[in-house]
DNA sequence: CTATTTTATTTGGCTATCCTAATTTTTCTT
DNA sequence: AAGAAAAATTAGGATAGCCAAATAAAATAG
């Protein structure tokens, strides 16, 4: 059996009877090792894992959001929203957002399990710098089978965390707690450890390299300036100043080592 | 910039002036490190990679073939052989097939080189058996940007060939010649070295497996049937009989060590 | 050379996904 | 609380890529 076209797929019917079932609508069912299993297109995963992402920042994913996100027009994501709420995967409450039914959550989780296993993967093997990684596992995420991706994460022996400091979700579904905490709400004087930075702008990820700061940098904060103004820290012999706004992007974990995990910049 | 979908894609234009510059027909153009690339869609490079491989088999690719390859209906063959004719990469002669032109042998040939540089890379970091590779590849072939297929090329060390023995094009759209020749033209009695064998049907790869022959294999015909019948032939202390389907697509360099390869079984 | 079979093309139709423009609902201002 | 602004939805439309059925051309068999 060629691989499905991320479009369409008739294959033999996955219900009693005799047949094709044609699945065109909403992605597509595949038989796979383990049964029948819905297989889905690029771009809901896409929408699925957006939305568990603004659930996490924001409680709820607004439409507006999502767009942004995403790079499309509101009115595409309405329509995609009442997509997926038809399948199940969200709950939409018209004109208040979206939440993730626990069907969406676990597509959810599975995608960002393979994005992060990706990442990982092609940082260990190609030493691919953590600015470099993310744009390439965003597609490979779409591409790679089940059973690559428990080959690789064989590979990385069972790893709990991606190059960014991400926890991996596991594959009964459940995650570890975002490590720390942002490092504009961290107390001041206290010292802490670089547990996770954001991974989805590679500008922010060639500055914190120029700043020397990776995962697993132990640092103090020396002054916040209010008014959401920039935050003073030392950094090994270093002090720098750090933008509120890239600050929130970077969580912090109290105490000395935050987990056993080394950077991978 | 979000990695485009695979659809469509909306842009800055490319050309003079301001604007933006949809471009959905057809693939879209992208911006790269070296200037703007035309991008493909997944449907387009099988297309024109299929055609670059029955031209090889055949001499040129007829409608049938590709439906029965591509695993889609005739009628969806002409119609997109229509598209592809009107962008530039195939001849079409109505009635008589398609052939390639210089710009549709071009992106076979990136194509194909993404495919085996896939499969190389899979097969060496996580030991992917020859029949596991192929169905991965096919699908990653077309979600790994340039950049990364070229990391993945140095870090195999500029390999000449695939874990199947096939050639890997080269950046310049230069490619070695198949090696051998098919093991049901090999002559009787001479001795040889397994060079290539066909990498589409794990089955076959398999059957291959189970008989102990892999990528170097030396053996020796010992006896060819007539009417397309069987072919026996010494393989280390072993005598195999072969059919002839099997043995078409086996590819056997004369002399012992076909080029310093080994296998990646 | 004609009849039949095989191969190829044309026609008409479908869904997925996106867009723009118009409309509706909610939220913010004063 | 009314008006303005922002957010969300609806309406209408486009292309890609597929299919079935009808038609046409080429190949084959007698
Ligand atoms: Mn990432
Ligand atoms: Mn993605
Ligand atoms: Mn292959
Ligand atoms: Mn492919």
């Amino acid at each position: 059996m060629p691989f499905p076209r991320i479009l369409t797929l008739t294959l033999p019917s996955p219900y009693e009877g005799e047949g094709f079932h044609t699945r065109a609508i909403f992605g597509f069912d595949v038989l796979g090792t383990n049964g029948w299993k819905v297989m889905l297109t690029a771009s809901i995963e896409d929408y699925i894992k957006a939305i568990y992402a603004l659930e996490i920042e924001d409680r709820k994913a607004s439409t507006k959001k999502l767009a942004q996100r995403l790079d499309v027009r509101m009115a595409s994501v309405t329509g995609m929203i009442k997509h997926l709420a038809s399948e199940g995967y969200v709950k939409h409450m018209p004109y208040r957002g979206v939440h993730l039914t626990e069907r969406g959550r676990r597509v959810a989780l599975d995608l960002v399990r393979r994005h992060r296993l990706i990442e990982l993967f092609l940082s260990r093997t190609l030493a691919l710098t953590w600015d470099e990684l993310h744009a390439d596992a965003e597609v490979l995420e779409h591409a790679v089978s089940d059973s690559l991706i428990e080959r690789i994460y064989e590979y990385l022996g069972c790893p709990e965390f991606d190059p960014h400091g991400s926890p991996i979700p596991r594959k009964d579904g459940s995650v570890a707690p975002q490590p720390g905490v942002p490092l504009d709400q961290f107390p001041i004087g206290a010292k802490g450890t670089i547990a996770e930075v954001s991974d989805q702008d590679p500008e922010f990820l060639r500055y914190l390299t120029k700043l020397k700061l990776a995962i697993g940098s132990i640092i103090r904060v020396r002054e916040r300036a209010p008014f959401n103004g920039p935050i003073l820290l030392d950094s090994g012999s270093e002090t720098i100043a750090i933008g509120h706004d890239a600050a929130s992007r970077i969580r912090v974990h109290s105490g000395r080592a935050g987990g056993r995990r080394k950077s991978h910049n």
